[in-house]
DNA sequence: TGTGATTTCTTGATCGATCAAGAACACGGC
DNA sequence: GCCGTGTTCTTGATCGATCAAGAAATCACA
């Protein structure tokens, strides 16, 4: 009987010792223990290694046996082509990758998660921890990272309790912003808004969207404008509001050109992001309207493009790389984030919510306004 | 004798199981192997899992045994911040991730590879095969990749015997270039070039730098154009070189600046890339000098900025989503791309490159010259 | 009713490493 | 000569799952 030749098995450390005469621990050790040891033995067994092609312990087998995976997980919301072509997911990603590169650590990309049906993706993948980037919140995503029990950090939203978070003070933002306006005169506005919703919705606001809203940023900026309206004795209803269903610089036009054809047109113009106030530009622009004469508009973010268009645009800035790095950080340094502790769902309780200042960037595309 | 608690111990798919008194395997299927148990036992297993909180088998534990990793790997050269910065790399990534998308695969990013010294984050990491963009030929971390035996596929750079690469005809596109010049009349010529080599040397050419080249794409590149002079009966030192250490506008505008300050300065520079390319065409803005009347300036890859520019930019096009995308598909549908084969160092032999096609995009950069 | 095919579930081996504990030996100081 | 300390290497258990093979029960059909 001939027997069908069995697959090949791997060469592993096991054969590697056995071919050496030496057991498995002094060849593991050879590789990631070199002071246990000696010298000579550990140069036997490393010319060994790479006379029979051995490459070194398997990484998936080490990672069972350590419990660290050796890389973080960042869950985004979009498609990774759409996260690139944002400048501000850009920057919080330069945050994270300063990092991850620091602490030698792999970052392993989870877009798409705002639309994901299947969590496979989340479950099926090696990481020591997640960093989930402004999901909606009845995505079911985020409850199955939270149930897997790796540590999680939240940046921007949603805020849910217990869980670590990195975000700014939007509702501040919104009202420094807001104010500036209010300060400059104008008493009417316009808001260009982020979504409310993750149902692809672009349009006039909605009350009953606004109240129903998943995406906690949206709701958290306006709240922060109207606030500064009732100071100034505006009723919400004297604002007219626009939602994109992405912050882009198409929707934002398309938001301009609907808010600058009413009946009434604003002289002041809200931009819950500067890709959407930059629309608002060119759509101005369009309709031969002068910034900021005839109309003030102001951002958030503080992209880089924000201070290079034209003309320059007042915008709230907040510290996007550094948001990203906090993010990274809060999660490996959490005292929770051991590997293997089932208890670890979030970081640090009592310390779990990290809010970094914003501040107004008043350029260009502000000014007083015109008595009319 | 009291015990000290040992750790306690994960809750794990043997305790789910023997919660339920059913098997290992059993427990295992109803999440696995749906079609391997009844609906109505995996259910209370399911619900079982779900009341102990045990939220799936560990991914990494399922690694060790299948064999298949979940995620790709991609080595960059630069660091994650500047690739996001560089809309070439981005576009590059960009087709990466629509093919991960399709595969339900995670995309771990290593960014850094040019200057790493480490071989660690490349053999610590769990993926299912690399892809290696635009590599300098010195540099060990390629080598390292293919020793560890997963499968392989570079982009760009560098070619090596035996290894998939999917790159575009250098020469080729940089030879259309080259003649769109000349055969506009143009003679006195000067040349942008990508780095030669990754120390960091932005200078004027050196003959003994490009014979020692370590980045190919910028030695193709360059002998695409040189090919095309002598046709021309041009020699290779009548034309300048200016070499950049990276691809960015600043250095663009740099070399634009030097070479338009010679004694003699040209009345058309070919630039190994757009952004270069951008650059030159800034440094002509600040110089006076006019483009396309007495500078004509042509760039490579055409990115989305180039048709954007003032005036538009004359490029050779690459399709680099398509690249992205394709050297993704490579590596997952080669024959050789089983799980745990340690032949499988490359992708189908035999058919190992994919050499996509360029073409000249003539726009307003370039125009006849001008007799002198 | 018998027999083969199908469905449903179990057993025991296995993936490839690391780790805790301990054996064997050498060294040094009193 | 004895004991403590350190170095060097080994043994056997373990990480948490999947898989091949097979047992038991059910179904199908003549």
């Amino acid at each position: 009987m001939v027997h069908r030749s069995s697959p090949p098995r791997r060469f592993t450390l096991r054969d590697l010792a056995e071919s050496l005469g030496v057991s498995k621990t002094t060849a593991s050790n050879a590789f990631s223990r070199p002071d246990q040891l000696s010298p000579a033995l550990r140069d036997r067994v490393l010319e060994a290694a790479r006379a029979e092609g051995y490459a070194g312990p398997d990484p998936i087998a080490r990672m069972l046996r350590t419990g660290r995976a050796g890389a973080l997980g960042l869950i985004l919301p979009e498609s990774l082509p759409f996260a690139l072509d944002d400048p501000s997911t850009s920057e919080l990603i330069r945050g994270i990758a300063d990092a991850c590169e620091e602490r030698r650590l792999g970052l392993l990309v989870i877009p798409g998660a705002s639309r994901m049906r299947d969590p496979g993706t989340i479950t099926d993948v090696a990481v020591d921890g997640f960093i989930a980037y402004s999901l909606p919140s009845d995505t079911a995503v985020l409850h199955q990272v939270l149930a897997r029990g790796v540590p999680v950090v939240v940046v921007d939203e949603p805020r849910l309790p217990g869980v670590a978070t990195v975000s700014i003070d939007d509702p501040g933002g919104a009202g420094l912003a807001a104010r500036h306006l209010l300060e400059l005169g104008h008493r009417r506005l316009g808001i260009v808004t982020l979504p409310f919703r993750s149902d692809g919705y672009t349009g006039h606001g909605d009350e009953a969207r606004i109240a129903a809203a998943t995406y906690d940023v949206a709701a958290r900026r306006l709240g922060g404008y109207r606030a500064a309206f009732a100071e100034a004795g505006l009723a919400d209803d004297d604002v007219s509001v626009y939602e994109c269903a992405h912050s882009n610089e198409e929707l934002g036009r398309q938001a301009g050109r609907d808010l600058l054809g009413q009946a009434v047109p604003p002289t002041a113009i809200l931009a819950m992001s500067d890709r959407l106030a930059l629309g608002v530009l060119a759509a101005a622009r369009e309709l031969r309207v002068d910034v900021p004469r005839s109309l003030a508009v102001v951002g958030f973010d503080d992209i880089a493009a924000a201070a290079k268009s034209r003309p320059s645009l007042t915008t709230v800035r907040q510290p996007l790389r550094l948001k990203g790095y906090a993010a990274a950080r809060f999660l490996l340094d959490a005292p929770q984030a051991r590997p293997r502790d089932s208890a670890a769902r979030t970081v640090a309780a009592g310390s779990d919510e990290l809010d970094f200042p914003v501040e107004l960037v008043i350029r260009r595309s502000t000014a007083a306004a015109v008595a009319s």
